[in-house]
DNA sequence: GGCCTTCATCGTATTTTTGCGATTAATAAA
DNA sequence: TTTATTAATCGCAAAAATACGATGAAGGCC
């Protein structure tokens, strides 16, 4: 892209797609269904699971921290993450509320 | 990247994954809104609204397309393009099934 | 202190995405 | 038939995402 034109559009539009964009690569997913099988905050552990390097497992972390679905603290030499569920309870609500509202104007079905 | 590493995922993180790319830009969420908000299947319509040029709106359009959450049909010299709304309710329910049961194991609040 | 483990960050390479102007194809209108 | 309208596609440029190895930092252990 020549510019970013992202600004142009509409905060809710923002946040709905800073959220998908967050998931929408399928070791970002795995994470989160690792870090929500576990009882205790995995970490290296994910490093393990995953088919990806290190390096490449910490970058994803990253992004899903920045993008604000989970939550990480340093417990000594490791880390801990897991999932913001508050966070994440607020992005699945504003996503259902979109399409649900869209939805009720049931009104296109002619392609 | 050096070489996508997608297919050493499951399936389900593949598709969720895709799904949710399909919506990771703002303008993919515009578009759908306004297709949604509309009783008849607008087109050129799409490009009036966005701030953007005909050929990236049609690109999107194109992905939207191609990730089946929309549909679209040639109208003599127009483009007519609604949303599929099947496809969009498997993807919903797909996304709202993982992530409940993700919740109900809701143990980690360590961090 | 020195050493090992664990993870974040840096630097870099490659791929993908985003964006636009220009062109093309198809149809409607004159 | 000529012209105008609509939208898809092509070609290109810039930016972002993905991936990895190497390096660094921070804390535990001897």
């Amino acid at each position: 892209m020549a510019i970013a034109k992202t600004a142009a559009f509409s905060q809710k539009e923002q946040d709905l797609a800073a959220f998908a964009k967050a998931l929408s690569h399928p070791a970002r997913v795995a994470i989160l269904k690792t870090l929500a099988g576990k009882t205790e905050c995995v970490c290296g552990h994910i490093v393990d699971v995953l088919p990806l390097a290190q390096s490449t497992v910490s970058q994803h972390l990253k992004e899903l921290k920045e993008a604000g679905l989970i939550n990480g603290t340093v417990e000594g030499p490791r880390s801990c993450y897991c999932i913001n569920w508050e966070a994440f309870e607020k992005f699945k609500t504003e996503f259902n509320s979109l399409f649900d509202t869209l939805k009720v104007k049931d009104s296109n079905n002619c392609c």
